[in-house]
DNA sequence: AAAGATAATAACACACTGTATTAAAAAAAG
DNA sequence: CTTTTTTTAATACAGTGTGTTATTATCTTT
């Protein structure tokens, strides 16, 4: 029987090589060549473990959100409902390096996503996924009394996803006009317009 | 000297092949190569009228947003001002398959932005006109009286315009769950959360 | 009308990209 | 040691954007 590898393992390795590309020199420059030679093997050799560049990103991509996830976990969250709400919706928002290279690496995912089947349904689970986190703000606040229950929590959660969302969009796209915190600011500032109503 | 040739006319032929393209194959179709054929011409050729892609990206989003302007100026908005907002906020939205194509034309394009200095210019420039626009619609609202002038003009119009941002992105990605009623829904309520606020 | 200038074009070459195929090498089990 | 299967390497292919070169075509000037 052959060399027993642990492949997963190693396609964590090939995915931490990646991400170094990306965040040196952009996500354009991580092709599967580049990344190949960054992780110390062959372009065949990357195919063993992706046989397709989608495959790869998708990899990357869960790999990175489990990180993302085991540090959010790590994390205190203020007592204050209103605040931890605020500092939750944060995390999905480019406010650091480490944000803005998960955040562009997510856009060209997305786009990627309308033109390839393979990653369709991991696009459909990353949309949902910012939905219910924020349909679980909404609902945390509502708890809390802070909202009143008589609101459309749907349209709520709707709308406050797409604001954050958007909020991503210009803060990557405006870093110069949309700065850490006139982000926080923005989402502060809805987060009191919701206040009893 | 040489042939007199309307240089901007021929730009345009070339934009209008380049878009007939982007409609009929997606915009990862429309290569140098690609786009050269479809306008009759050789890649050459074309690159005599635009010598990079960039600057062609460019032409195309300026003449498209041009005529999206022609457009939206023979429409007849409503008289009602809370609905004339709402007409022209979506405007803006991906609810129609023309709009569904400049919306991931555009996305694309601020993509490469990132990258591109050559396109940095007119992303700005499009990024300040979003808010620029939500900015008008906030001052016609407190004009109206709809919208109290005790509130924050500037916060307001970051929020809508990142909202309206957002519903673009979560329509694209997600027609399924995000259809036309849905979005023109959550900017309906939206609008009516500023009511006399 | 002939000559000259230059815009317009075509045909390449170059270094990339993702993908696919093939043959060689390596490693473990019998 | 032989066999079996995995892993690797080396290519090939079609496509991309970009750059260079030489040719063609056309209009103005002499």
């Amino acid at each position: 029987m052959p060399k027993m590898i642990n492949h997963d393992q190693k396609r964590k390795l090939i995915a931490e090589a990646a991400w170094k590309i990306i965040e040196n020199e952009g996500i354009e420059k991580a092709s599967i060549r580049r990344v190949a030679a960054e992780a110390g093997m062959s372009p065949g050799a990357l195919r063993h473990y992706f046989s397709t560049k989608d495959e790869m990103l998708l990899f990357i991509i869960e790999y990175f959100i489990e990180e993302g996830k085991k540090r959010s976990d790590h994390k205190e969250w203020s007592k204050n409902p209103l605040q931890a709400v605020e500092e939750v919706l944060l995390e999905l928002v480019p406010i650091d390096e480490e944000k803005k290279i998960e955040t562009s690496v997510w856009w060209i995912f997305a786009f990627r996503s309308l033109t390839s089947d393979a990653l369709k349904e991991k696009k459909d689970e990353m949309t949902d996924g910012t939905y219910d986190l924020a349909n679980s703000m909404i609902k945390i606040l509502t708890l809390k009394g802070i909202l009143s229950d008589s609101v459309n929590a749907d349209l709520e959660s709707s709308r406050l996803s797409a604001l954050v969302e958007g909020l991503s969009f210009h803060a990557l796209l405006r870093p110069d006009v949309y700065p850490p915190e006139k982000v926080k600011e923005v989402i502060s500032y809805h987060l009191k317009t919701l206040y009893n109503k």
